[in-house]
DNA sequence: GTTACGACCTGCGAGC
DNA sequence: TGCTCGCAGGTCGTAA
């Protein structure tokens, strides 16, 4: 499942795969690929056909092509989404929605989605003038921890302010972005926090401890290339990343915790499952979700 | 305004 | 062998 650090892979490899190309055909597939293109795949098309990639972006998990019309194509990959940088002659696959041709006659754009949570658009590029490159239709999404203008003090302040379970709180992307249910268990296993802990009895010491360890994990991911735990989420080239191996707590349910022993345990949270050690992590007398 | 929760979607594995 | 069911989980809309 893509998180901060797999979409920072991808990111790259657009970087290095499409930016300064030039969009000579796009044909899309299955509509409900593009289904946040309210004005339509024929107009999502349209948008994009002659015009040249600038560069390649992100916040979080969500990314974008600003273009030279103004306009940037943006994307999110969901849960199973992929972004392929992959010869025009390569097998079609399965689960292709969306293929984007270049005029150099070179490597492809292929959006690749087996469960279509994600899905593609065309947006207005960011207001002229303006200091923040995100397009407006992105702007909710708050800096993720690696943005060099991340503000710490304000993410602590509005951690504590909030009424709701730590877990939950790291996942809210309008707080912290870039944070889901693999970075936010590895998370807490460092921090040793229980993901049930509620934000508002936080001390401010334990809230900045807490984001320097999701900057440690996140940079270690994308070190390694991100996680993977199947064909669902690969890299622009096709490569799957290999954080998974030094993964602490998700996924390890029965496993001995790396730095006590006990048996990792797994709880549902959010119909979802949760990672933890019951012993470096106890759940809290008056626990919140 | 804030928080919580269900729906969306499809492939895979377990169980019968 | 084939069928059913549960699970995986990020985002959005809606309800409380």
């Amino acid at each position: 499942m893509p998180e901060l650090p797999e979409v920072e892979v991808v990111r790259q490899g657009l970087q290095r795969g499409v930016a300064g190309r030039t969009v000579r055909s796009v044909r899309v597939t299955r509509d409900r690929a593009v289904r946040r293109h309210t004005a339509g795949a024929d107009d999502f098309t349209a948008r994009l056909i002659g015009r040249t990639v600038l560069s390649a972006e992100r916040r979080g998990k969500y990314l974008w092509l600003p273009l030279d019309s103004g306009d940037a194509l943006t994307g999110h990959l969901g849960m199973s989404g992929q972004l392929l940088v992959v010869p025009a002659d390569s097998p079609l696959q399965k689960h292709l929605h969306v293929r984007v041709v270049f005029g150099d006659g070179g490597r492809e754009l292929r959006f690749v989605d087996q469960r279509t949570f994600g899905g593609l658009q065309v947006v207005d590029g960011p207001a002229p003038g303006t200091t923040d490159r995100v397009p407006p239709v992105s702007a909710h999404i708050a800096r993720d921890p690696l943005d060099p203008l991340f503000d710490d003090d304000a993410f602590v302040d509005a951690l504590r302010r909030k009424r709701t379970g730590v877990k939950r709180a790291l996942l809210d992307q309008t707080l912290v972005s870039g944070i889901g249910n693999i970075y936010a268990d590895e998370t807490l296993w460092r921090a040793q926090l229980h993901g049930a802990r509620p934000t508002e009895l936080l001390t401010r010491p334990v809230a900045r401890r807490l984001l320097a360890d999701a900057r440690d994990v996140l940079g270690e991911a994308i070190q390694q290339g991100g996680t993977s735990f199947d064909a669902l989420y690969v890299s622009t080239e096709g490569v799957s990343g290999l954080f998974e191996r030094s993964l602490n707590a998700y996924g390890r349910e029965d496993q001995p915790c790396p730095r006590c022993g006990a048996p990792v345990r797994r709880e549902s949270f959010m119909n979802r499952s949760s990672f933890s050690c019951p012993r470096c992590q106890p759940r809290p007398r008056q626990g919140r979700w």
